[in-house]
DNA sequence: ACTATGACAAGGT
DNA sequence: GACCTTGCCATAG
């Protein structure tokens, strides 16, 4: 892995901003690295250690088996509440394609 | 070179 | 909605 791609990776994790969450493949994709969301999880693996890592979650809310607990509890002292042990994307996530014509709000 | 594994994703059942 | 299969990229044996 170029040091490079991996530092790229870890500045966009580290630009979500608190109360939003974005996934693997968003991180990705934000990071100029289309369909790599494993290598994403890999560098949080080896590297994340310093990066807001709760912050990225899997495509459908659901966070890794066994950093579920303590991502959700960080996750809800930012304001990001999860239920059924997994985040409502549709609300939280910090991506900008949201908001359909037919969405309507509460 | 081939197979197995992993902080993943999309599509079909 | 959950579950299973396929595709994906990078490392390790």
């Amino acid at each position: 892995m170029d040091a490079e791609t991996s530092e790229r990776v870890r500045d966009v994790i580290a630009a979500i901003p608190a109360g939003s969450v974005l996934a693997y493949g968003d991180v990705a994709a934000h990071a100029g690295l289309p369909g790599r969301a494993r290598l994403v999880g890999r560098i949080l693996a080896e590297d994340g250690h310093n990066l807001p890592w709760h912050r990225v979650v899997r495509a459908d809310g659901t966070p890794a088996p066994h950093l579920a607990a303590d991502q959700l509890s960080r996750l809800r002292a930012e304001g990001v509440l999860a239920e059924g042990g997994r985040v409502p994307m549709r609300r939280y996530r910090g991506d900008h394609l949201r908001g359909r014509p037919d969405q309507r709000g509460s």
